[in-house]
DNA sequence: CTCGATGATTACAGTCTCAGATAGTTTCTA
DNA sequence: TAGAAACTATCTGAGACTGTAATCATCGAG
C-alpha cells in the first residue's frame, strides 16, 4: 500500500507495501474526497498490519479470523462465500491458519465431503489479541479528533457507504481484492 | 478491491479485484474507522478504475499521465522518484503511455543520457478526460452528501490526515506500494 | 583523454496474490 | 446402484511489482 489512487487499489489483503517517497507537486487537490479516502484507507490499512505483525499474522489471517469467531462450525465454502474469496483461495488460507494452530477443521458429521471450522483455544486468545489490536488502532486513527468529530465522521462515512451501496463486511482482510495500484 | 481489513489492502491500490459477496455478520462493527475507511477507499478505487477503462487507461496510466501533467520535461528518473517506484518500473510505465501514443521521450540536450517526458497532443486530451472522469468520480462519491456534509467530511478526513502524517501525493494511482489485502 | 558516476534499458529471478481447470471423496437423488 | 452435485485439494498460470545485474551512452572530473 502506498498511495493508491483515485483508484488505487487493488490490493487488499492485497497487501503489502512499502513506503513511496513523498510528493512535490499536487496532481489531485487535497481536497479530493477520493483522494483522501484513498490514501486515509491505504495508510489505516497499512498501520493496522504493522499492529499484527507482532502477532504473527497477516492482515488477511485476522480477517479471516474474526469472521470464524462469528461464525464458528461453517463450512469452508460458507465462509468463503461470505468473505468473498473463492473456494481455491480459502483452502489456503484456512491452511494458514492451521498451520498456525489457530483454527482446526472438523469432519461434519451431516456432510462429511466439508470440514466445520473451528478456533482452537490458542485461536480464541489469538481473537482477543486481534479484537485488542483493532481497539488500539481505532484509537491511533482517532487521535487527532475529539469525540464529537470521530462521531461526526463516523456517522458521514456511514452514510457515504450506504449511498454508494456498500455493506458491512465483517471486517478487512476480508476481501481479497486486489490493490490498485498506481504505478 | 474487495474489503479490506482493517488493515485490508494491499492492495491493490490494486489489484486486484472483484466484487465480494455481502456479508451477513459483522465482526467488525460498522462504525469503525478503519473499517469504513479501507472500505471505502478501496469501493473509490474500484470505481475509479472503471470510469477510466472506457479511456483505454488503467489507474496507473492515469495517475502517470497527471503527474506528468504538471511536471512536464522531467527526467525519468526525477518522475519515478517523485511517484516512488522503482527505474526499472518507470520504463514500463513510459512505455505503456509511449505505446498509447500519450507521451513522448525526448532528448534532454543539456543531458543527453536522459529522456525529458512531454505529453502528446494526444496525450493533453487525454490528460482533460481523465481529470473530467476524476470530476464525475469525485461526484458519485459525494452524490448522497449536501454540499455542507461534504465540505464537513473533507475538513475532517484532511484533520485526520495531517495527524497521521500524511502528506498529498499528488494522486492515486501514483504509489507503487502493495495493495492491502485482507484475506 | 581516461576514469568513475549516472540515466536508461533489458533480462532475470523471485515474491505475492489470485483465478481456472482438474481430480478425489462423499453425499444426495432418482 | 448409478449419476449428479457439493466440497475440498492440488496444480498451473497470469499479473503486478521488486531487486539485481549487465549493457550502453553520456557526463563530469582530474
Amino acid at each position: 500500500m502506498r498511495d493508491p489512487a483515485p483508484g488505487a487499489a487493488k490490493g487488499e489483503p492485497g497487501s503489502r507495501p512499502g513506503g513511496p517517497a513523498d510528493d512535490q507537486a499536487a496532481v489531485i487537490p487535497g481536497d479530493h474526497l477520493s483522494f483522501l479516502l484513498v490514501q486515509l484507507g491505504l495508510h489505516g490499512a497499512r498501520r493496522f498490519g504493522e499492529r499484527l505483525a507482532p502477532l504473527g499474522l497477516e492482515q488477511r489471517n485476522a480477517g479471516m479470523l474474526l469472521r470464524l469467531a462469528a461464525n464458528e462450525g461453517q463450512s469452508q465454502q460458507a465462509l468463503a462465500e461470505m468473505i468473498g474469496v473463492n473456494a481455491t483461495r480459502m483452502v489456503f488460507l484456512v491452511d494458514e491458519l492451521e498451520k498456525l494452530g489457530l483454527v482446526e477443521r472438523r469432519r461434519n458429521p451431516a456432510d462429511r465431503r466439508s470440514y466445520a471450522l473451528y478456533l482452537t483455544g490458542q485461536g480464541r486468545v489469538t481473537v482477543d489479541q486481534v479484537r485488542a489490536v483493532t481497539a488500539e488502532h481505532e484509537a491511533e486513527l482517532g487521535a487527532g479528533l475529539t469525540e464529537a468529530q470521530r462521531a461526526q465522521l463516523v456517522s458521514l462515512l456511514r452514510l457515504m457507504a450506504d449511498e454508494q451501496g456498500l455493506h458491512p463486511r465483517g471486517m478487512p482482510g476480508s476481501s481479497p481484492g486486489a490493490g490498485a495500484r498506481p504505478g
